[in-house]
DNA sequence: GTGAAAGCGCTAACAC
DNA sequence: GTGTTAGCGCTTTCAC
């Protein structure tokens, strides 16, 4: 793997093909108005040297790098683990390999990775950023800003920030909160609980809103708090059971937390859904299949939302205006796009 | 985010500080020799102005980068579902973060990828490749080898390509299997069977390998072939239990094939470990521990190989050789290292 | 249509 | 110690 040899460079090629570098950059970078003549012995000459244009050559002058930074921040590898990140960046990669841009994944596991994480974007070596921002008193959020990248978020970030120019997609969480909880009790459910996902993350607040927006009577002994794991969820449903026995349904803030209150459920020989019905959030195939019984559940289209993150930040750079821009346009597009979800009814519910 | 302003140069730090270009590129790379009261001046300048050097001007002259390209195959997002990988990044990940280098991470998902990779890496974007190469025909290692990129494999690769100065990181996966194998034909098991993994990755190829070391008479009726993934390992099991329904060992080529094989185990009435002894591979501890019974299985260190990975391919680029070029230097360290693995007893063997 | 020349922002000799 | 200068490899006016 060795290969220290020099790479030939624009100007080689040109003494070659016996043509200016001028015009060998106008080939290389498939400009008209070349000679096809010309061109094709230009060609030739890329060919037999392996000729590749140096990047950063490239960038200084252009500006651009074709390249967007996907920063996730990673605590105990669970971005690795969590079938939604994957989902999500398939959906990323896709419109980016499509507008042949490159995905650079940033990780960040702790506090000093941040620092290293904000000196890359401001650099200058991606146009442009997709931030997860997890949690409300996330840093990073903070960092890309400061490092000046047009930036559109994954999930509506908290208000940690003032502007209100902040582009991001999420799904409709509180919507679909609402849905699953008007199923719930269009089945004639009176005592319908809620177990809430951690509320530092706004996805949870969201769903745990649009639980209050149907139940605005619900009494805190309905509603637990979980953590979107399904140990989170089994420790709730038996405070609700204890606080509780006669609910009749559970509103879990996603599929993990349901089918940990499933396993509860079960343990407590309580029948679901006869005795007491259970709907969750995500739809995660291999999570929300896999219960017993089959977990009726919202879905959100998670890649989807990835494919319209890269799509929102690409028009951005192609306009040549940041996509906090948006606004200030003539089609004006939200800052925020919302994707709708849809309740998958299976047997929970 | 929108912020397209135009960033402040070291000629705009210059010009504020009262000094030169040359002055502050010594601040700002922390060298030595500029007198404490015009460093000061130059770094208050640079906080004013909020510079930030830009990186494609830097490299361009220093053909450094200080970012590390790992370049991993996803083919159906497993890159993210396998702790394997997981942990490996994560020790890849700390190395490169000690020495001060971006970890970008590339994924490829399918051919037309490929191109890209090779022309992110080749266009001179990181200073080294970390690869994992999956399968023997996979294209990766002679993509990254015609960037003629310094690069460190995960994994012994194929012989694909016919060079021997290849680095590359590996576990010892055929002494391993050896001390599998030992260890159940010291527990008195006379009848050993083995599941492999994939033969088309020199993982599954080598374990088998070590298999045959120590049962070198097996018939062709005590291995069945498995993929790595509890499934295979439950059809193999089967397999074998209708060939051999008197076997009394399984050498399983990893923890998850174990795990199907258990499954099987159980279901056609087999104890284990009285009937029929158990031993995996890899030590993943969600797996490995959750098994029943817990499972006693080889274990290699993926977090270490992955540290060694980056800091081979840093320490080849510190000294300014390419880490092909190792076997040359005095000190000589062969081009590919294996680490140990040790077996951990727990309840299947 | 093609070439010449001027930088993009930075580092590294080399003077002073 | 500090400044001056010459590029790194490329794109992009602007002449021809």
């Amino acid at each position: 793997m060795t290969e220290t040899a020099p790479r030939p460079t624009l100007e080689a090629v040109a003494a070659r093909a016996g043509v200016s570098r001028a015009t060998v950059s106008r080939v290389v970078n498939g400009a008209h108005g070349v000679r096809d003549a010309l061109a094709e012995r230009v060609r030739r000459a890329v060919e037999e040297l392996g000729y590749v244009p140096n990047q950063a050559a490239r960038s200084l002058v252009t500006r651009r790098h074709d390249a967007v930074a996907v920063v996730a921040a990673e605590p105990e590898t669970r971005v690795f683990t969590d079938p939604y990140f994957a989902q999500q960046l398939r959906g990323i990669s896709k419109e980016l390999t499509a507008h042949d841009s490159q995905l650079v994944l940033l990780l960040t596991e702790g506090r000093e990775d941040h620092a290293r994480v904000g000196r890359y974007l401001a650099g200058g070596h991606v146009d442009g950023a997709l931030v997860f921002s997890l949690h409300l008193d996330d840093p990073l959020p903070g960092l890309v800003r400061r490092a000046g990248v047009p930036t559109v978020f994954g999930g509506r970030p908290g208000w940690d920030d003032g502007r209100d120019d902040v582009v991001y997609v999420d799904s409709d969480n509180r919507g679909g909160a609402r849905e699953a909880v008007r199923h719930l009790a269009g089945l004639g459910r009176t005592r319908i609980a809620h177990i809430t996902g951690p509320l530092d993350q706004t996805s949870a607040v969201d769903r745990l809103a649009g639980f209050r927006d149907v139940r605005a009577d619900a009494g805190p002994e309905l509603i637990a708090h979980g953590d979107f794991t399904p140990g989170g969820g089994e420790r709730a449903m038996r405070e609700l059971l204890d606080r509780c026995p006669d609910l009749d349904a559970v509103f879990a803030a996603n599929d993990l937390t349901a089918a940990g209150a499933l396993r509860v459920l079960r343990e407590r020989g309580r029948r679901v859904p006869d005795d007491v019905a259970v709907v969750g959030f995500d739809d995660m195939p291999p999570v929300a299949e896999q219960t017993d019984p089959p977990l009726t559940t919202v879905r959100q289209d998670v890649e989807g939302m990835g494919r319209l993150m890269a799509r929102l930040l690409l028009r951005g750079l192609d306009r040549g205006t940041a996509p906090g821009d948006f606004r200030t346009t003539t089609t004006d597009p939200p800052a925020g796009v919302v994707l709708p979800t849809t309740l998958v009814h299976r047997a929970t519910a």
